[in-house]
DNA sequence: TAGTGGTCTAGACCACCGT
DNA sequence: CGGTGGTCTAGACCACTAA
């Protein structure tokens, strides 16, 4: 691209050169990121599918390849977008296996035969090396309590949908997840529907109500059962279970899910890696 | 550079092109960033210290600045170097309050005034927003038991430093450390050495034994307080304590430090980011 | 074989830092 | 001011995939 042509475009982009105090430039490749996101979250290119090459979107913006790269190279980086040499690039999506478990911390103690404690469940290996399946045991619709509706941005008496479900791994009940969703935007969920869909909750979500959770934040503690959860999760009252609060949003950081989870850590464990 | 000293170098380098199925070739920016990392690991660049500037690299390599700065940038992403506009790349240290709190994940519940329940402490914040002192209950130093020794790849019966520690936030008994360490690596180390330190403990291990943290696994569950460790934590018996376990290892995923850590998680939480 | 992403180069210029 | 990292370009070539 020319010298004329890079300056008209960032001076039509930009809001304040030397007017103000107001932010400073982004550099091209972020500007073009911006760009690919909205077409990510207008649904222009829908999971799954393929975005246009480098070359075609350097074409299409007036930059190098380079910099339509670098742009690229930061969607790849937060998992939204999935490269895959002499193919493309990918639309993210629920459906591939390796970002399946993504979301899915919990992990059988007992990971390999005489590995040591703390060795991944297998190099390489993003399943969660156990057999989950879930029963719902209820869902239903609601005014959104007020803690629910803060962590959903969500005027208080909203509605919601109420998820109640139990995971169990290995057949053994595992896991009490209460689930809260926006009314708004899952429209016609019902207990039905999720009794009749055999795949993960996020690809429902991705496929049938066009939300793609794209990452999420977590509150860990250890509460003592109940009465109801230690029943429905056949443990003693009173004991430890690891209570899991998640807040995932799509994108533009915009909140679509209030989960807690309570899990039965006797045998499993909530893995973590820091780097 | 030149094609012939290309060709050259690789084959230096590799160990198979056409010959048997051994692995393939390494691009050049990864030989580069692992050129790099045996600076670092040998200590030939030191926490805190710059690393030679990109040119100067790509001089004394042979190979163009974009190839060094390719190699960097992995290093950056990684949290092993610090590049500062300006000044130059810098190697990682627990010296800086960016890295201070990497590993300490424990967070006060009402974090910000009326925020919703999941906003980070705050913006750009890296530190817990609570004053956390600790107390050394105990030093001292043993024949590994199995699992220690497993953990930390060391041999059984090898020996191994046990640190128990008590640490308080904002004045309250909140977390219970068991930390073991071998020995080999921490000669010298003792209670009187651990009161009289004060900071961070991953800065005293890089900055008095030479033994840089720079990742770690941990594994969370939910447990009953025994009465031990329940006088020392000031809950009743039987109370829901979070247990995060950690592997913490330096360069090249070497394993150097196992630590039990018991949680008191009444108004503090375990936080974690899903991406 | 054509098209895609992946690597590598060389050089220009910018933004920032310390002196 | 000189030196550092940060951005952007243009073009060559490689590695992989699919038709």
């Amino acid at each position: 691209m020319n010298e004329a042509s890079r300056s008209a475009r960032r001076d039509d982009d930009g809001t304040a050169s030397g007017a103000g105090a107001g932010p400073t430039f982004a550099p091209l490749y972020r500007q073009i990121r911006e760009l690919l996101l909205r077409g990510l979250q207008s649904g222009e290119w829908k999971p799954g599918e393929a975005i246009p090459s480098e070359i075609e979107l350097a074409a299409r913006y007036r930059v190098s390849q380079g910099t339509v790269r670098k742009a690229i190279d930061e969607l790849a980086a937060a998992n939204l977008v999935v490269r895959r040499q002499g193919r493309g690039t990918f639309v993210a999506s629920h459906r591939e296996v390796r970002t399946q478990f993504r979301f899915l911390r919990l992990r059988p103690d007992d990971t390999g035969a005489g590995a040591g404690a703390h060795a991944p469940t297998r190099a390489g290996e993003a399943g969660p090396g156990m057999v989950m399946t879930s029963r719902v045991l209820e869902c239903r619709r609601l005014r959104a309590p007020s803690e629910v509706a803060r962590a959903l941005a969500l005027r208080a008496g909203e509605a919601v949908v109420l998820i109640r479900r139990l995971l169990e791994a290995d057949g053994e009940p595992t896991v009490l997840d209460e689930i809260w969703l926006p009314g708004s935007r899952f429209r016609g969920l019902s207990a039905e529907r999720l009794d009749a869909w055999h795949g993960p909750l996020y690809l429902m979500f991705e496929t049938e109500f066009g939300v793609r959770m794209i990452g999420a934040t977590e509150r860990l503690k250890a509460v003592a059962a109940d009465r109801g959860r230690a029943r429905t999760l056949q443990v003693a009252e009173g004991s430890p279970l690891l209570l899991v609060e998640r807040v995932s949003h799509t994108y533009g950081e915009q909140p679509v899910e209030l989960r807690r989870g309570y899990c039965v850590t006797q045998r499993h464990h909530y893995y973590n890696e820091l780097g």
